[in-house]
DNA sequence: GCATTGTATTAGAGCGCTCTAATGGTTTAT
DNA sequence: ATAAACCATTAGAGCGCTCTAATACAATGC
C-alpha cells in the first residue's frame, strides 16, 4: 500500500508503482498459483468462493494492484482509445470530448487524452504517443495535422477525425456540416439586409476550409459573391484584435462579421465595444459552436450550433465500427448545424428587414 | 506501417498497434541481434554508423515502431505523470495543465490526462486507473475526493493536489492562497460599502471550504459577522440559477455576491440579467479565477486571479522533488491570489464609498 | 470397479522490450 | 609476442501479466 522510500531514485524499478507487490507475491501469501490469482482478478467464474476469499484477502493485505502495463502486454489488448485535443481552453473541445466518454464507457474503453496546443507538430508528437502506446483507436478533436501526418495516422490504425468536408481518404470522419453552417449564418445575415458581410477566418483550424467555403456559396447564393471578403484571423479570443483594428480602419467598414467560432466573435465583441461600436447596431455578428459562452445574457451571440454530445458518442460508434469492419472506404458522419440566433445580429443602420439591398459593387 | 485487414476482429492480438512489426523483426531483416535495434532505437552512441544505418532502414521499410508498453514493462519506467482535470468545460482547468504540460516537457515527461466530470466516483476511478498504469506521478486539478480515497492515493505515491488550506497530510499541494482571494473579494465589497454579502458556495469543489471561511474571516475583519450568508450553490453555471431566484425573492436581498468561481458568476449574471436587475447598480458581484471569459468586455467581472501558469509548473516540479526526496511531511506550495477589478461591483444603491454603513443586524 | 464427464487448479510459454554480462575482435601498451 | 584495454555486438534473463493445455480430483454412470 504504502511506496518505499528507500528504494524511490534508484535507477531501475523505482518509481511509484513499480517495484509493488505483484501477482506472485499474492500467490505465495494465498498459497495458491499465480494463475489462481490471475482468474481472482478477472472475475472467473470458475474459482472455488474459498480460494476466491483467501486470494482477495492476499491481495488486500498486501495492497496488491493490478499493473495494467503487463497486463496490456500479455492480453494484446489496451481497451484504450486515444483523444487528442487541439485546445483545452476551448469549451468546445470539452464538450465534444464528454460525448467521447459517454459512448466510450458504455463500451467498456478507457479513453486517454493528450492536449495539442493548437500546435500540427505536437500534435503530430501526440498522435505518434498514442501509437506507441497501441490504443486501440484515436479520435482527434480539432487536430490540425497536415496532409502528410494525417495520412500516415490513417494508415496506422482506426482514427477518427472532428471534421468535415474533403478530408485525406485514410481517416474516417465525424463533423458538422460547417459549410452548411456557414451559409445559415451568411443567409442569416443577407436575410437581415447586410451585404458588406466580412468573414474572419480560422486560419489553420481543421474546420476553417469548409466554413470558408461556405461563407463564399453562401455569398453567392445571396447575390453577394462580388463582395466576398475573407481576413485571416484565428480560433482564439486574442486571433480578433488585430482584424478588427483593420477592419474598422476601412473605407467602407463591413455591417455584418462572421466569425470562425465563439471563441473568435467573443474577442471581436471585446474589440469592437472599445472602439465603441454598437453591436448590432453598427455591426452584426455571428459565431460558430454555440459554447455555452455565446449564450451567456451579456454575449447573448448568434452563432450556430454543433451537436457536441451526439458528436462526441458518434465518434467512438464509428471507432468500433472501423474495429469491427476492418479497413475501407472512409466513413463520414455529417451532422446538421442549427442556427441559434441570439442578440448580436440585427438589420444594418439603415437596411431593412423587408427590402434587402442589392449589393453594391465595391 | 499497414495495420492488417484479415486480423483484425481475431480474439486475441487484433487491434491498432499490437500484431505489428517487432524489434525481432527489424533485427532479421537487418541481420543483426534484437538487443543492437533496442541500442539504436535509444540512440546508444556505441552503435557503428554502418550497423545504425542498416537498422534503421529496416525498421523504416517494415514501418516498425516502438511498443512503449513493453518498453515500459522493461524498464519499469512510464515516464509519464497523470493529470486528473475535474472538468474539461472549466476553462481555469485547461490553463493550469497548460502550465503542467510546460513544465513536464521540460522535464522529458509525459502527460496523460483523464477526465473527472465533476464527479467523486469518477475521479477516484481514474486515480485507480492511473495508480495500474503506474504513471510516476499524479497531479490532482481540482478532485473532489473524499478523505480517504485522498489517503489512499496520498499512500499509492508521489501526488500533488491544486488546493489550498488544510488537505490529507498524504499529498502535496499547490495552490493560491483561497482564503486570502475570498477575503480580498469580501474586503473589496465592504469598502465599497456592502453589508449585505452574500456567498455563493462552490458545494463539493476542492476550494470551495477555503473560499467560504475567507469569505467568513473577511466579513468578520469588516465587522459584518453577523451578517455572513452563505448559499449552496456550485461551480458550474447553471448552478446558480436557483440560488439567484431564492435570492431575489428574498425579504432583504443582497447587494452584493461573492461567487465561488466565475463560472458561477457567469450564471449569476445571466440570471440577474433575466432578473431586470443591474450589475453593479442593483447588485456587485465578484467572481474567481479569472478566467478569461470574466475579462470580455460584456461581462466585465471583477474576480480574483490565480496564477494558473504557475501553479501548473510548481505542480510538476513538486512532484519531482517529492520523487527524488522520497516520503516526508506534506510540501506546501501557496501562491498568492489577486484582485482583479472590473465592472461588476460597485457601491451600493444609496450607500456611500467614503461612509460604509454599519452592519444593520437582521 | 473402471471409464467418463466435469470442475478447480496449475505449469509454463509468451507478450515486446531493456539491460547486464559475456563474447569476439581490434588496438594499444609492455 | 603477450597482455591489457577497448570497442561493437549479442545471448539471455527478466519485467508482470494472460492464456492454453495439462493435471488432479471429485462426482457420475454403467
Amino acid at each position: 500500500m504504502v511506496y518505499r522510500p528507500g528504494r524511490v531514485l534508484s535507477n531501475r524499478a523505482a518509481v511509484i508503482g513499480m517495484n509493488r507487490p505483484t501477482m506472485e507475491d499474492v500467490a505465495e501469501r494465498a498459497k495458491v498459483s499465480r494463475a489462481l490469482v490471475s482468474l481472482v482478478m478477472n472475475d472467473s467464474p470458475q474459482v472455488s468462493d474459498e480460494k476466491r476469499r483467501s486470494v482477495l484477502q492476499a491481495a488486500r493485505e498486501l495492497g496488491y494492484r493490478p499493473n495494467l502495463i503487463a497486463r496490456i502486454l500479455a492480453q494484446q489488448r489496451t481497451h484504450t482509445i486515444g483523444v487528442l485535443v487541439d485546445d483545452l481552453r476551448n469549451p468546445f473541445f470539452g464538450e465534444v470530448v464528454d460525448g467521447i466518454e459517454a459512448e466510450a464507457a458504455d463500451h467498456g474503453l478507457r479513453v486517454l487524452i493528450l492536449n495539442g496546443h493548437r500546435d500540427a507538430r505536437r500534435e503530430a508528437e501526440a498522435v505518434e504517443t498514442f501509437l506507441q502506446l497501441r490504443v486501440e483507436g484515436m479520435a482527434l478533436v480539432g487536430a490540425r495535422l497536415d496532409d502528410s501526418d494525417t495520412a500516415r495516422v490513417g494508415l496506422a490504425g482506426p482514427c477518427v477525425m472532428v471534421a468535415s468536408g474533403a478530408v485525406h481518404t485514410g481517416v474516417d470522419t465525424v463533423g458538422t456540416d460547417d459549410r452548411r453552417g456557414a451559409e445559415l449564418a451568411v443567409e442569416h445575415l443577407a436575410a437581415l439586409g447586410h451585404t458588406r458581410i466580412v468573414h474572419l477566418d480560422g486560419g489553420t483550424n481543421v474546420s476553417a476550409g469548409e466554413r470558408r467555403s461556405g461563407y463564399e456559396s453562401g455569398m453567392r447564393s445571396a447575390g453577394l459573391g462580388d463582395l466576398v471578403d475573407i481576413r485571416p484571423a484565428g480560433d482564439d479570443e486574442a486571433d480578433a484584435l488585430e482584424v478588427i483594428d483593420e477592419l474598422l480602419a476601412d473605407d467602407d467598414p463591413p455591417t455584418a462579421l462572421f466569425a470562425f467560432n465563439d471563441l473568435l466573435a467573443a474577442g471581436a465583441l471585446n474589440r469592437l465595444a472599445d472602439a465603441g461600436m454598437a453591436v448590432p447596431g453598427d455591426v452584426s455578428l455571428v459565431g460558430f459552436d454555440n459554447t455555452f459562452i455565446s449564450a451567456l445574457r451579456h454575449l447573448s451571440l448568434t452563432t450556430v450550433n454543433q451537436p457536441t454530445l451526439a458528436m462526441g458518442r458518434l465518434v467512438v460508434a464509428t471507432l468500433l465500427q472501423r474495429l469491427s469492419d476492418g479497413p475501407s472506404g472512409p466513413i463520414r458522419h455529417t451532422l446538421q448545424p442549427e442556427l441559434v440566433v441570439r442578440s448580436t445580429t440585427g438589420p444594418p443602420r439603415g437596411g431593412a428587414i423587408l427590402s434587402p439591398a442589392r449589393p453594391r459593387p465595391r
